[in-house]
DNA sequence: CGCATTTATCAACGCTTGTTGACTTTTACT
DNA sequence: AGTAAAAGTCAACAAGCGTTGATAAATGCG
């Protein structure tokens, strides 16, 4: 064990110099594969980014794909949703979803690659089956995994028009606006009896 | 001019050997594009599916650019909403939806190519801008592309879920449940009073 | 210092892409 | 039949891609 590892184990930091450029790669990863989609997104480009060399790219992720499986970790934090009055659980929701999207390309890359890219689509699947679908079980009786999935259409439509196709009208909302619009719909979706 | 030009002026139909090739060439394109998006659908693989030689492609076409933008041609076909009432509006909108989408590949080639193509997000915005706003501006008095910006959202927020990403829950609603789910939600966001 | 390990550089590879131009076959009219 | 136009074929190009391996520089320890 190399003395430098060890004094980083006992600052409680395991800080080499690799890291930062470790680090510097997935950030340019995910602006790049959040702004151009997958294809798009080249090795060398996100290189250029983290001003290093294309080689080093492959040298700590292996390979364009693997790269894209770390730039596309995304974890939604829901919140604890179970003190929240049931009229109320849209609204909370969605607030919730805009502040998470913004300030964080992750989503975006994650949105734009799963059109293309199967494993993109999969991550996206997953985000529905381990995060949301679960958290929302735990609130719901009858059909919950319908519910979850109408909210996420509703969720992702609202990511679609206001970050990816920009419409005005959309792109423009305030915050407060759209949880005003959009609260009431995931509410409906979440508490309305079955059809 | 030449004589089948004049027959076929004669019989009302211009029908020439190569539009058959230029509309195996267009299916072919709306195909791919729609199942692989943009950038990972070759020009090879499009002439392929056609049985045809790329360079031909090219003959007809000029460019992949062109030809996708041939492809994307798309029309909403928004029926007359002046006589429904307005408590069924969504309900009519989003059953019309569903009809038009399926059996036809170029929504799905839109949507796709929109993540990652500045051209086909252009055309997705046209059809807004020049199909879907102009025709609730209609219907509606206050915040009219506000409203529509909203029902796309929605809308384009279910093709996704269900048609790309294809999440289980929704993708294998009917077309009656989701007119029941989603109905009065463009109902709500065409017809409810500004927050 | 000397040396081993980590980190970075460079040029090149094999492959696929869109696109082109020269050429051949088919078509349809005089 | 002869011929000019239309339709189709073929091989090749330049460029860009992900990826590799050999090699150089930097780092930190004894």
């Amino acid at each position: 064990m190399k003395s430098q590892q060890v004094l980083a184990y006992a600052a409680g930091m395991a800080e080499r110099k690799s890291d930062r450029t470790r680090a510097a790669i997935l950030a340019a990863a995910r602006e790049r594969f959040g702004a151009d989609g997958y294809e798009r997104a080249t090795i060398r480009a996100i290189a250029a980014d983290a001003a290093i060399d294309p080689a080093m790219v492959i040298r700590y992720y292996g390979t364009k794909e693997k790269l894209f499986a770390a730039a596309a970790e995304f974890d939604l934090r829901l919140p604890d949703l179970r003190d929240v009055p049931r009229d109320q659980l849209g609204e909370e929701l969605i607030r919730h979803f805009l502040t998470r999207w913004e300030g964080d390309d992750t989503l975006r890359a994650l949105l734009r690659a799963a059109m293309t890219h199967e494993t993109a689509a999969d991550r996206m699947r997953q985000l529905f089956t381990d995060q949301l679908a679960p958290t929302l079980r735990e609130l719901l009786v009858d059909a919950p995994d319908v519910r979850a999935g109408l909210v996420a259409s509703q969720a992702l439509g609202l990511a679609l028009v206001r970050y990816i196709l920009q419409v005005p009208p959309v792109a423009g909302l305030s915050h407060d606006d759209a949880v005003a619009w959009l609260g009431p719909t995931l509410t409906r979706y979440l508490t309305a009896p079955l059809p």
